[in-house]
RNA sequence: UCCUCGGUAGCUCAAUGGCAGAGCGGGCGGCUGUUAACCGCUAGGUUGUAGGUUCAAAUCCUACCCGAGGAGCCA
């Protein structure tokens, strides 16, 4: 039986006849030659057929496939340089065609730019066009290497829940739902208070799922409904955070770099900017930041530029302030010792300057932002309950959590990854939305 | 919630007060190396909704609906 092979391997079948299924994504017809490229789900891949090389009825049958038709494509491997896919280079000369159905004739997405309120209505057909389906293998491989890594580094995978009894951190919006005798329960902001107790029981535990804010938020980089990966490490302190994040992200990103080259040579992303992601990456503290951005301010021109960099001791960063920051690194930047004011009550006061805390949040370069928020927690009970009295939250329900402290507490560290937002800088591309499979904005919850 | 921009053919867009248009996609025909091919023909419209001004409205005015980008908040 003629073998049935991915796309991703065909340079292994070189002048070898092989089979494929798959869609028929484009076809170009000249008269007695046409060209398909098709698509299996691992490649995309360009198959040519010469009307005096088939017998009648085959020719006709390829040159009658529209657009998304499926289709058992029997031919031989040909090395090409002039064959487009991904990867390309290779081409198959159809010997024989099998069809499962002709697709109807008005497949909405033609093969062209579209605008994004389009694409996202079509998102069920979107993920079968190349940029599309190029981020979402990377992801899948972000994916893959978050595990492997933490896996492999004596991190424990502890599920942490999904419905939770009140607001982890009392800022954010929450998404209610009913929940029998017991009133509302709300959406997972993040599994980290869990973690913490999960941590006296297992040491370096971590969560990946997806997590909810009901925010109102319109941006490139939020979405309503976002998967994220929450290690959390006992016995660490937020120097040693920092060396598990750098060696984190690198693995990611090497991972990917391994794995992904036709995915990110299709999406035009320069790699050699990824290439240099590897430890340590530079730390600065909020004061620093502050200055330099200070700094940044003096030297623009741009009336515009200036406005937006304007910038005071004490707030948390918006996405300009971001983005002029990580353009002077070439590699992810750590920036630690945000006021305390701005960050969560759990968070650990920088020892003789209580107006900082020891939070840290790692900042992805070419202007992304953003991926990390992480911080060395309180571990002291009294200075815990303290703090969640002063941010006027509900005693009772953090009761299990104060009582962490009181059984063997320990300094401890922790972070969390936005999944979308590491891909979309991997990827090197403008919106978290594309970034995963079905997004769900402050507006859209179709398809 | 606030600010800015937008909504015309299936899609991407033009038409700025005077006949509703083009390219792509669809259909038909042609072509042996196409790269979102090209060439010819063809079908395709309640210009987001409601009201108003005008001899005449896609175009000007009012209200509303929908979307996008940004702010705030965050990963």
């Amino acid at each position: 039986m003629t073998p049935l092979i991915r796309v991703e391997n065909i340079a292994d079948y070189t002048e070898q006849e092989i089979r494929i299924r798959g869609w028929v994504y484009n076809r170009t017809r000249k008269g007695k030659l046409v060209f398909l490229l098709v698509r299996d789900g691992y490649g995309f891949v360009q198959c040519v057929a010469f009307k005096n090389d088939l017998p009648a009825e085959t020719f006709e049958d390829i040159v009658r496939l529209t657009q998304e038709s499926s289709v058992e494509i029997t031919g031989i491997v040909r090395a090409d340089s002039r064959s487009p896919g991904i990867p390309g280079g290779f081409e198959i000369g159809i010997t024989g065609l099998k069809i499962y159905q002709i697709a109807a004739d008005d497949y909405p997405m033609a093969l062209k730019e579209h605008g994004v309120d389009f694409a996202l209505d079509n998102r069920h057909l979107w993920l079968r066009m190349p940029s599309q389906w190029a981020i979402l293998r990377i992801r899948a491989t972000v994916l893959t290497a978050i595990r492997e890594w933490l896996d492999t580094n004596g991190y424990i995978n502890m599920d942490t829940p999904i419905i939770t009894p009140a607001a982890a951190e009392g800022t954010t919006t929450l998404f209610e739902t009913p929940y029998f005798d017991e009133g509302a329960a709300y959406l997972a902001q993040t599994g980290q208070l869990y973690n913490e107790a999960n941590i006296f029981a297992f040491s370096k535990v971590y969560c990946l799922g997806p997590t909810f804010r009901a925010e109102k938020s319109k941006t490139r980089r939020h979405l309503t409904e976002f998967w994220m990966v929450e290690p959390e490490v006992a016995f660490c302190d937020l120097d040693e955070l920092m060396e598990i994040e750098e060696q984190f992200v690198s693995h990611i990103v090497q991972r990917v770099l391994r794995d992904r080259q036709p995915e990110l040579a299709s999406l035009e992303r320069d790699t050699t900017l990824l290439e240099k992601i590897s430890p340590p990456f530079p730390r600065i503290s909020y004061d620093e930041a502050v200055e330099m951005l200070a700094r940044l301010r003096e030297e623009t021109d741009d009336p515009e530029e200036k406005e937006l960099l304007a910038f005071e001791w004490g707030s948390d960063f918006g996405a300009p302030h971001e983005a002029a920051l990580t353009k002077q690194f070439e590699k992810p930047v750590f920036v630690y010792g945000y006021p305390t004011a701005v960050k969560a009550f759990y968070m650990e006061p920088w020892p003789g300057r209580p107006e900082v805390c020891k939070s840290v949040d790692l900042l992805a370069p070419e202007g992304y932002g953003e991926i990390i928020g992480g911080s060395e927690r309180i571990s002291s009970p009294e200075k815990l309950l303290q703090r969640i009295q002063e941010h006027q939250l509900p005693e009772a329900a953090y009761q299990w959590y104060l009582e962490l402290r009181r059984f063997g507490s320990v300094p401890h560290s922790g972070f969390g990854l936005g999944i979308e937002r590491t891909v979309s800088w991997i990827c090197g591309i403008h919106h978290i939305r594309e970034t995963i499979p079905f997004p769900r904005t402050i507006n859209r919850v179709y398809p």
